[in-house]
DNA sequence: ATGGCGACGCAACGTCGA
């Protein structure tokens, strides 16, 4: 069994001790992270060490910054889209060597939020999505399966939403987001959570605000998708909303995926 | 729901996130 995780932990430098005791708890094989907002040389990789696992970090100031934590050791680790000169911090991908399935192209991807649909930032989040989209597109077969993991800020589906009515016509639920969410999916991957959750709602991030969590008033926006080579061997998605009940918690839980 | 939170940089409160 594998078990595969994405938690957008809202600053790695406040979330540390969150994150070591999650991994000592449920023991992962891959773990990854995004929004660490903090530097490559700021980063912990004894922490990790300490507890047995490989670390791989692609960070900067103050915003966004990935991670993979991994109990194997990755292959071929890159930092950026190839061809996508981007100069924010959002994608690190390696080949994880699993002992019966081969290589597993591994991708942690924190997708840019967008403000707003009128907004530059959303012109970004298209041509983020659009350059994602070419490279996975290009990559695909190349390993023995693929797995794209991390924050998309996109709820694929009404269900996905606490409130679609209230938020049409806004971010995260927009048709072009769910176009480009679908294009993705369209190459060849499977929503592994919606898989084997046909009609469930569950949420993995909560604003802070408005007592969000405490009246789920969330949207299920982090993701793990699986190569349709994986999906005989997918048993397991679930959403763990522990880490939110927390002191101090990141607005988003993690999000795990296990197969055979 | 359009805030009301929280992280950050920096030492007051503006910016950003989702």
């Amino acid at each position: 069994m594998t078990k595969i995780a994405t938690w957008n932990v809202n600053s790695l430098n406040v979330r540390l001790e969150h994150v070591i005791d999650w991994v000592k708890i449920h023991n992962p094989d891959i773990l990854c992270l995004q929004e660490t907002k903090q530097t490559n040389d700021k980063f912990s990789h004894e922490a990790f060490d300490s507890i047995g696992y490989k670390s791989y970090h692609n960070g900067q100031k103050t915003y966004n910054g990935v991670a993979i934590i991994s109990n194997k050791e990755l292959q071929n680790v890159g930092s950026d889209i190839p061809g996508f000169s981007d100069p924010q911090k959002r994608i690190i991908h390696g080949l994880y060597p699993s002992r019966s399935l081969g290589l597993i192209h591994v991708v942690s991807a924190y997708v840019p939020n967008g403000q707003s649909l009128d907004s530059e930032k959303f012109k970004y989040k298209v041509s983020w999505l659009e350059a994602f989209n070419t490279w996975v597109k290009s990559s695909y077969g190349k390993s023995d399966h693929h797995i794209l993991t991390g924050d998309f800020n996109i709820a694929p589906r009404d269900i996905d939403c606490h409130d679609p009515e209230a938020w049409k016509g806004n971010i995260l639920v927009s048709q072009i987001e769910r176009d480009l969410f679908d294009a993705i999916i369209d190459i060849g991957f499977d929503d592994s959570f919606r898989v084997l959750n046909k009609d469930i709602q569950k949420f993995s991030w909560w604003d802070y605000r408005m007592a969000g969590f405490r009246r789920n008033l969330g949207m299920r926006i982090d993701h793990i998708l699986t190569s349709h080579s994986l999906k005989e061997n997918l048993t397991t998605a679930y959403i763990d909303e522990d880490p939110r009940k927390l002191e101090r918690p990141s607005d988003h839980t993690p999000v795990i995926t296990e197969f055979r």
